[in-house]
DNA sequence: AACTATTTATAAGA
DNA sequence: TTCTTATAAATAGTT
């Protein structure tokens, strides 16, 4: 139609593109219309123009298009495979088996007051708090020897007046001694923060 | 076209209607196809014909459905409003404050061996964790406690001879004397099984 | 945006 | 469905 054939490819001059855009898109969307009606069928036809603007199209018989995409990805689902929806999915599954991941390990750490367990139960679930606070400790541990490793070697190196660190440092055995590793952790933490830790 | 003027009103003919939608179907999907390659805009467009079968179309320049229909949701998103895309997307966004409560909650209740903790997160860690082992402990405590009474009713009630249950009471007290409850989980363990507590 | 010469789509018939 | 063909409709090039 029109005089003399077109080759269809990409029209390279902007005005005669956009002018053929306007024609052929009124065209495209009469021609759904039409389609829609006379066939009596569902129909989405969506379209952005260069400049980004959107135009589209659904049947009458179709309430919103929301419910032709729904229609459209679950019978894509099956035939193209992994399409938008289902990758949606599996990024929700994924976060989801991680989430119960973590219930599963919260529920053999805590003991949910609504909820009655047995005797085993309780068990292993006192273990592994025991298991937990062993290495918490041991942590504690390592990192207080380093501690006084690390000062021990400054006094060794004859820097104690600068910093007035044999005090400091016979404190912390003294503490040590006295069992506060083990001890409540509020008295713990203020002791952490008199002996500068980060 | 065609031998006569059509009224673009549903084909009451299904012989008819069947092979409009064949003829005109395909008029559309080349109208499309045309459009989108010589204006080189994106276009999708999806039909379902009566029978439920699925023809689309999407421009080549774009990858796949998917995007296309994101972006066409996301400017509809403020016109229409919720639709089913942002009504998964808001699921997606409950599960995953879930899990980050859930990663949180079990973050101050273990130590992860390949970071590096301060002694005060430390000792709050480990507070947690004996709060968390004496909730665990009273409620084992709550429970032998109960079973006693129970047992100790039925030995009231005058039958201990049909269940031997004195010589059992015996020893669960015998046991809890010598301090069993707070002991060594693998220990108790057996123990409950072999007591024959849930 | 309108015109119009042509091409294209398609309704009806086979 | 598919093909044929008469005719309606769409539109390229132009104004």
């Amino acid at each position: 139609m029109g005089r003399g054939r077109m080759e269809i490819k990409r029209i390279e001059n902007p005005s005669q593109r956009q002018s053929t855009f306007y024609k052929r898109r009124d065209g495209l969307f009469k021609k759904a219309r039409e389609l829609a009606v006379l066939c009596d069928i569902d129909l989405l036809l969506i379209l952005f123009s260069s400049s980004g603007k959107l135009y589209h199209f659904y049947s009458p018989s179709v309430p919103n298009a929301k419910e032709l995409i729904q229609k459209y990805e679950m019978a894509t689902r099956t035939k193209i495979g992994k399409d938008f929806s289902s990758e949606q999915n599996e990024e929700a599954e994924k976060v989801q088996k991680l989430c119960e991941l973590l219930e599963e390990q919260l529920r053999f750490m805590t003991i949910d007051e609504n909820q009655e367990y047995s005797l085993p139960v309780l068990d292993i679930i006192e273990t592994n708090l025991e298991v937990a606070i062993n290495k918490v400790r041991s942590e504690k541990e390592r990192k207080i020897q380093r501690e006084i490793g690390r000062l021990e070697s400054m006094v060794g190196d004859g820097q104690q007046e600068k910093f007035g660190l044999c005090e400091k440092l016979a404190r912390i055995r003294e503490l040590k001694e006295m069992g506060v590793l083990g001890g409540a952790a509020n008295f713990s933490y203020e002791l952490d923060l008199k002996l500068g830790f980060d």
